[in-house]
DNA sequence: TCTGGGGTCCTAGGACCC
DNA sequence: TCTGGGGTCCTAGGACCC
């Protein structure tokens, strides 16, 4: 049996998601901004047309904004995960193996099925009943490896004539698409290495196809030689067998306002110690080690500069945001400088174990270890039933919190708040 | 004035050991 | 004056992705 394997992929995933409950938007230029409403990360099909580029500054482009008449949104993420969900859902009921590789695309294993007219209609069907359950335009690409199905995603996308389907498995038509493609839009190919590659003479995605795997493995990396035998119908990438446990968790941002007191750097690092300590525990996983950093703004060069990180290691692992949160503390104050405008902040969480797998304390009594999970589990608790927020009390409250992300344009939680469902008058 | 956040994998080089 | 060689493990940093 050939490997096969399909890339689905949402059109401008977060765009379309704040369009579905806005159909006055419906043909209206709309941009989503990043945290902090600091740069464009997705933009609908008519502000593409206009030229908007993908991760612009706000601020460059406010006076297009008006000129336009453009709809702008801060980003929903818990609105975009569970239209994601849905999405993911009707996928999976399509073919018998799947992984969820974005918030915004799959693979599926499309491996048996045997003509290029099955493949397409297949692909179009989905298609069809994702617009018409979802409200979600999806393009799909077919080739024997991921790197070629990402490339036959993008014709898809690009080519309107193709349907929003594209079947690459046949050579010929692999190596006419790869002769028309320069070789930074190959998958696994950034920045850097087009350019390296561009002064070797290297431009199109046919020319790199046409290396040798073991020069480029000299020249560049395994990553790349991988890349090239990918091109060649060669499959590298496996499929991975259940869920892959995280192996760091990073909770990070850029405040609001800038912060310049350490009590405020100190609550700010309890919120996000608390963010980080909850998706620990939901991976049902415990931490030993933890990493601090702090920076000030990158882009002022008349502002001074000043960025660092501390990691530690706690005695034993866990999941209990108290003992995370005391380390971190005691990491801030080995590389916190006062005078400075501090711009962004974060921790990250690394060294996982299993609950009860990890490095034991010999002599913390047993119940005191059982208080500190349940303690965990009735917060995480409170939480997610919507019961309200217990907070560790550093923090401060919200009215005191001046370095809170900015999100001047939110949109109302459509389908996971019940005050903000959508009402049809 | 205002420029995101969260991940993965690979590699080179240092520390350390025998 | 002469001062080995090879292996492993760890970490920081680079590059990529969405």
């Amino acid at each position: 049996m050939k490997p096969c394997v399909a890339l689905v992929d949402c059109n401008n995933f977060y765009a379309s998601c704040e369009k579905l409950f806005r159909p006055d938007l419906q043909d209206v230029p709309l941009i989503v901004l990043s945290n902090n409403d600091g740069c464009v990360v997705a933009r609908s099909r008519e502000a593409k047309a206009l030229g908007i580029r993908m991760g612009v500054p706000v601020f460059q482009i406010q006076e297009e904004i008006r000129r336009h008449g453009m709809a702008v949104f801060s980003s929903n993420y818990a609105l975009y995960a569970e239209i994601s969900a849905r999405v993911m859902r009707i996928l999976e009921d399509w073919v018998p193996r799947m992984e969820v590789y974005s918030i915004d695309e799959a693979f599926l294993d499309f491996s048996g099925m045997q003509t290029d007219r099955q493949r397409t209609d297949y692909g179009q069907r989905m298609r069809q009943q994702i617009r018409q359950w979802t409200g979600i335009t999806v393009c799909v690409g077919i080739a024997p490896t991921r790197t070629l199905a990402k490339m036959a995603n993008l014709a898809a996308k690009r080519y309107k004539a193709t349907g929003g389907v594209v079947d690459l498995c046949d050579r010929a038509r692999q190596r006419r698409l790869m002769s028309l493609l320069p070789v930074h839009e190959v998958w696994g190919v950034g920045d850097r290495l087009s350019q390296r590659l561009q002064a070797l003479g290297i431009q199109t995605a046919l020319e790199l196809a046409d290396c040798a795997p073991s020069w480029i493995r000299q020249q560049f990396s395994l990553t790349l030689e991988r890349t090239v035998r990918e091109l060649n119908g060669q499959s590298c990438i496996a499929w991975e067998e259940g869920p892959v446990p995280k192996q760091q968790i990073v909770c990070s941002r850029s405040f609001g306002q800038r912060v310049t007191t350490r009590a405020a750097m100190q609550a700010a690092l309890c919120v996000y110690v608390s963010r980080a300590a909850e998706k620990l525990r939901q991976e049902n996983r415990e931490a030993q080690r933890l990493t601090v950093f702090i920076r000030t703004g990158a882009f002022n060069p008349q502002e001074p500069y000043y960025a660092n990180t501390a990691s530690g290691a706690l005695p034993v692992h866990s999941a209990d945001t108290r003992h995370l949160l005391k380390l971190a503390l005691r990491l801030l104050e080995a590389i916190w400088r006062e005078g400075f405008r501090y711009a962004k902040a974060g921790v990250m969480l690394s060294e996982f174990q299993e609950p009860g797998r990890g490095t034991q304390d010999m002599f913390e009594e047993v119940a005191v270890q059982q208080r500190s999970v349940r303690l965990m589990q009735t917060l995480d608790q409170i939480r997610q039933r919507g019961l309200g927020r217990v907070f560790v009390a550093r923090q401060g409250t919200l009215q005191q919190q001046s370095w809170a992300m900015r999100r001047a344009t939110l949109s109302p939680a459509y389908t996971t708040r019940w005050n903000d469902i959508p009402q049809v008058c």
